[in-house]
RNA sequence: GCACCCAUAGUCUAGUGGUAUGAUACGGCCUUGCCAAGGCUGAGGCGCGGGUUCAAUUCCCGCUGGGUGCACCA
């Protein structure tokens, strides 16, 4: 763990902003965590955000449950031939089957195919004779370890918390067909909580077992890729583009517009590339600076089973280096395709012009919002000695957790300030009263929340009715009158 | 999950087979005109369980949590 990563831990927990892992009472377990009053407002801070340019660019919020019964992540193949088989060890190890005898073959240069099915994959591990990496002997038996947290609905039905909120997302697509009157494309989005079983979960918010997730989905006629409208208006915006192939020469990303992507063959489709620069947009407007952004295309391999296009968002944090925290998928009409089989219902569109019924392609964009919360803390924080000046939260104003505080520069000056704290309050501002240490300590208590403004009640406020505004970033103070500070505020903090 | 390392106030740390050092943060009082100011003072700790021992925070084992590498992250 980098000494970075060490101050930052130091940071959310004493300022407030993350604590655990929790239950810290009881010792806590691994990949969950609590966020502090401090944490909760930067995180709505970040909603906020998706929530405005989503709903802006035409996707409607909805929230769906978060269990939803086996049926459900059997159509959606989360179920079944996604869990990973493990055999365990005479020791109680457990190691992945297929792995192991994928290793053996490879080892022993035999070209025999890994088996998919627990049986046969029991029979041959055992053909082979091997032990396990430890030396311990195999037990004779397989099971299957899912990602998927497990539940029971009611008394017998057998249900799991989603791993994902993107499944959840698509089963009301009916209800979508009806409340949209017909007609493609149509967008929706979702924030909420998905969970996976991770088997050991590290790297703080970055990897839980619960945590909380942002996705939207646009509906797409799949011969209306072309979206010629919007594309025309983002076409010239240049991008950091990763593409496989620089990777694979070990490049760096490369800055190109999407016009020059799209020529190139980067993009499947116009539509792609707008879920792309929406994407790349709504990490900007997180006020993530543009170099800890990048665009990353996935490889052959790792594209997921039901992708045509696939990018990354990634960001650079101090901590952990590039980490992927976003991904844009075009996931063709797999997902709706699978739960007509399994539902038995036609899920499709009449398209009015060509006479003919499709089954809508889905463009999604899916992240986890603990991801960019986690990055404006691990990249605006900044630690200094007394020496060097005040240690800062650096988050940009509009997403800081506190708008104002409210310091009377003596206590004896309580009542004017309390007043005043009021009325902020009332302006529905989010605003903290601090009148314990002196005038300077509080200054920094503010700083290393990132609170923008400190407004300071003085022996002059009771003669003029005017206080001083003290700006975090230039430490400069301004005095003001009490009647204007709202519309000062305001200018800082649209709502 | 495997291997190795680690675990002391909110945070960071010293140290010990006889219950613990310091810094910082925090509360109270006094002082204080924009400063991470000063004085007095207060509260706060050996992750959990078991073993060895007259005695365990210290030694041993297990668990939990953290780090690193492998695996996993659909």
């Amino acid at each position: 763990m980098n000494e970075h990563h060490e101050t930052l831990l130091a940071f959310m927990q004493t300022q407030g902003f993350v604590w655990g892992p929790a239950p810290e009472l009881y010792g806590g377990a691994a990949g969950f965590y609590t966020y502090g009053p401090n944490g909760t407002l930067l995180k709505r801070r970040v909603e906020e955000k998706i929530r405005t340019l989503f709903s802006t660019h035409e996707f409607f919020e909805v929230e769906t449950p978060t269990i939803l019964p086996a049926i459900v992540w059997e159509a959606s193949g989360h179920l079944g031939g996604f869990t990973d088989p493990l055999v365990r060890d005479a020791d109680g190890g457990v190691w992945r089957a297929d792995k192991l005898l994928e290793e053996h073959y490879a080892k022993h240069d035999i070209k025999t195919p890994v088996p998919v099915h627990n049986d046969e994959l029991l029979k041959a591990i055992k053909a082979t004779n091997m032990q396990a990496p430890n030396g311990k002997k195999l037990l004779d038996e397989i099971t299957n370890h899912s990602l998927m947290m497990r539940t029971t609905i009611g008394t017998e039905i057998e249900g799991y918390n989603r791993p994902e909120t993107a499944t959840a997302t698509y089963l009301p697509f009916l209800r979508y067909r009806e409340h949209f009157r017909k007609k493609l494309p149509f967008g929706v989005f979702q924030i909420g909580k998905a969970y996976r079983n991770e088997i050991s979960p590290r790297q703080h918010l970055v990897r839980m077992r619960e945590f909380t997730q942002a996705e939207a989905q646009l509906f797409l006629d799949p011969q209306e890729k072309e979206m010629h409208e919007q594309y025309a208006r983002i076409k010239d915006t240049v991008l950091p583009l990763l593409s496989w192939e620089q990777q694979v020469r070990e490049g760096e990303p490369e800055n190109m517009s999407i016009q020059e992507a799209m020529h190139k063959k980067l993009f499947g489709s116009n539509a792609y590339a707008y879920g792309i620069h929406l994407a790349y947009t709504l990490f900007t407007s997180f006020g993530i600076p543009e170099k800890n952004i990048r665009l990353r295309q996935h490889g052959p391999e790792e594209k997921a089973f039901y992708a045509s296009d696939a990018w990354d968002v990634e960001l650079y944090l101090p901590s952990f280096g590039w980490t992927e925290a976003c991904g844009i998928h075009d996931r063709t009409d797999y997902d709706l395709r699978q739960h007509a089989k399994h539902s038995k219902q036609e899920l499709d569109i009449f398209i009015e012009e060509r006479r003919e019924k499709v089954i809508p392609h889905i463009l999604e964009i899916a992240f986890g919002v603990d991801r960019p919360v986690f990055a404006l803390m691990d990249i605006f924080y900044e630690q200094k000695s007394e020496q060097e000046g005040m240690s800062t939260f650096n988050i940009p104003y509009e997403l800081a957790p506190v708008h104002v505080a409210v310091l009377p520069l003596q206590k004896k000056l309580s009542t004017t300030a309390r007043n005043v704290y009021a009325m902020i309050q009332q302006q529905g501002f989010v605003a903290i009263y601090d009148e314990t240490a002196s005038i300077g300590k509080r200054y920094l208590r503010q700083a290393l929340i990132g609170t923008p403004y400190c407004v300071t009640i003085d022996f002059e406020t009771e003669e003029n009715n005017t206080v001083t505004v003290r700006d975090r970033d230039s430490q400069a103070q301004e005095r003001i009158p009490i009647a204007e500070l709202e519309t000062f505020l305001r200018s800082t903090y649209k709502r």
